[in-house]
DNA sequence: CGAATTATGATTGAGGTG
DNA sequence: CACCTCAATCATAATTCG
């Protein structure tokens, strides 16, 4: 009946030589900037998996650094291994002064951005003159490297430590470091009160004390050694590392600069110059990535704050997302008509049978995967055996499973998983839309997407700024979110120059174009990491520049449900956030010439 | 051999309790 | 503040099926 209750003690810790490597991750560095296209070394042989000189340079790292961490690293194999590497050798040089006010009802934001020695620079407002590494050669490197290790034996984070070199000069001793950190953090611990924030009253706060013998797998676990060794070692990490490295808060409710439901919520935002359209941009990935995630990626977006949107505001299901745009923000209007916000107004047949237990409304997150038959098939034994509702220990369960795999009713004492065009229709696409590749191929697609009348309320201010049409660089396409919304707002689509790797994915993008009669160009790239400055020269010149680059980088290294590689932004999936960065600045290099 | 099926926790943060 | 409960989560890998 109750979940399988195995596992006490049979994973064995390694926490001592995993801590270390955490420390190797600094939590904040600036990125490099690109000059022309003679930053892009053609000529460098691929390793066997792909993985190139050029590939690290293409995510802004000059091409010495990229060579010494290779050297550091044994070899190209381990990219993981050396991209931390180079985003530690990044904070050694350089790292953003977090500067930020927060004004009462907005944000305004200060931008940072410093242009680099490498090749040439691509912001001619921004000077060298505060940049100190302007010369890395191989002693300073290994001197201040000497500096950093004697910081982390000491038991201070790397992060702190590079922050704390960077400020203090390159020939500090280490007295005057320790100083330094010592200072910033007690400066921090008197800085971390800030939330107001009102609640609502969306989850109703019902906790009871459950006392389950049977399927109560956590009380015995908290009698186990590894168990409390491995909390303790948690505790422990969580008050030395980064203490306020990461600034992001995630708002509740998490409605961004506002929603339909409550357009008289006023906000106000101040962009920094160089990033005020057009091109306009638009970037988007899970909320909920590991720590530190979202300040780096905003750290090489301009500076600018993410927007974190619940889709369950838009659509019946929840998506939870942060959204970095430099987009305006009044006037947003949503996408007509206004989608089911519950799940029986969504699926109705499943009202017939939903019990009076069962207190959703909305649905959790759409993802890639379902339930099993067998899970629903416990589930049903499980709750069949009453007449009446079953007791709150087996209600609890079943709950708990219903909300991880998104079940619904769908006959007596019956749970089933979404269907595929189900999932279609709360995600905002047309019916049948992945219609027609194999039913794994629909979710994994659909579970990568866009949920289409939350992005296109963001888009909306488009409109009026493009009656004549829109041409569009969309990176990472998919089955096509960005497309379909733009579509489903009136914005003609002059010119789509999609990138996506999947060919299924592409096949379903390219199908739909047709089957809506879409009157513009739509141009296929494979792969990103192809897309050099000679492409889009190439591109921009033919159609006269982009609008908009629009474009989700890969989340699995970054989503709660990977068990196995949630490597965070340097994972390798994940880690093509930098070609959105990359790419997206050298279309505006390109475009202010 | 492609497609379908199935099992597989950890990392966060909010909020309660004493 | 220490400690706990509760909740959410754009997935991967191994295996079986047809």
């Amino acid at each position: 009946m109750g979940p399988n209750a195995d596992n006490e003690g049979s994973d064995s810790f390694d926490w001592d030589t995993e801590d270390e490597q955490e420390f190797m991750l600094p939590s904040s560095a600036s990125p490099r900037c690109f000059g022309n296209g003679n930053v892009v070394c053609s000529d460098e042989a691929s390793s066997s998996n792909g993985i190139s000189i050029s590939h690290f340079v293409g995510m802004g790292f000059s091409r010495d650094m990229v060579c010494k961490a290779i050297d550091e690293n044994g070899g190209e194999g381990n990219s993981t291994a050396i991209v931390e590497t180079l985003l530690t050798y990044s904070a050694l040089e350089k790292s953003p002064s977090e500067t930020e006010h927060v004004a009462c009802g907005g944000q305004q934001f200060v931008s940072d951005i410093s242009s680099s020695e490498s090749a040439g620079d691509f912001l001619d407002d921004f000077s060298d003159e505060d940049y100190l590494g302007s010369e890395d050669n191989d002693e300073t490197l290994s001197e201040m490297d000497k500096n950093l290790k004697q910081l982390v034996d000491m038991g201070y984070p790397a992060a702190e430590a590079a922050i704390a070199m960077e400020r203090c000069g390159q020939d500090a001793s280490i007295d005057v470091l320790t100083d330094f950190m010592c200072a910033a953090q007690t400066a921090k611990e008197a800085d971390a009160q800030l939330e107001e924030l009102p609640r609502f009253g969306f989850n109703e706060g019902e906790r009871r004390n459950y006392f389950d013998g049977d399927s109560g797998k956590k009380k015995r676990f908290y009698s186990d050694n590894n168990w409390e060794r491995k909390r303790q070692k948690q505790r422990e990490r969580r008050r030395n590392s980064d203490e306020e490295v990461d600034s992001t808060i995630i708002p509740n409710p998490m409605i961004g600069f506002g929603i339909p439901a409550e357009p008289w919520r006023r906000h106000q935002r101040t962009l920094p110059n160089e990033v005020i359209g057009p091109p306009y941009f638009y970037y988007e990935n899970v909320a909920l990535a590991p720590k530190g995630v979202w300040s780096r990626i905003s750290s090489y977006l301009y500076e600018i704050k993410p927007e974190f949107v619940d889709s369950k505001y838009f659509s019946a299901a929840a998506r939870k997302r942060g959204y970095i745009h430099n987009l305006p923000i009044s006037n947003r209007y949503p996408l007509l008509p206004i989608p089911p916000q519950t799940i029986h107004e969504a699926l109705p047949m499943t009202k017939k049978w939903w019990p009076s237990w069962d207190s959703r409304t909305k649905l959790n997150c759409l993802q890639t995967c379902l339930a099993s038959a067998k899970l629903t098939d416990r589930l049903r034994k499980a709750v069949a055996d009453y007449h009446n509702d079953p007791p709150i220990t087996i209600q609890k369960y079943v709950m708990e499973q219903c909300r991880k795999w998104n079940l619904v009713w769908v006959g007596k004492n019956k749970l089933a998983p979404l269907e595929p065009d189900e999932i279609e229709s709360l995600l905002g696409f047309p019916k049948n839309h992945t219609r027609g590749i194999s039913r794994t191929e629909r979710l994994k697609g659909l579970g990568n997407s866009f949920q289409v009348d939350t992005v296109a309320y963001h888009l909306s201010v488009l409109k009026e700024m493009f009656p004549g049409g829109i041409t569009v660089l969309s990176l990472f396409s998919g089955i096509g979110g960005a497309e379909v919304a733009l579509h489903r707002l009136g914005i003609p689509l002059k010119t789509v120059v999609s990138v996506e790797k999947s060919e299924t994915s592409t096949n379903i993008l390219h199908n739909w174009w047709q089957s809506t009669h879409q009157k513009g160009n739509l141009i296929h790239i494979d792969d990103v990491t192809k897309l050099d400055a000679d492409k889009l020269e190439q591109l921009i010149n033919s159609f006269g520049g982009f609008d908009l680059v629009i474009g989700g980088s890969p989340c699995n290294n970054l989503a709660g449900s990977n068990r196995h590689t949630r490597d965070g932004l340097a994972g390798e999936h994940s880690s093509l956030f930098y070609d959105y960065f990359r790419i997206l600045n050298q279309v505006k290099l390109i475009m202010g010439n």
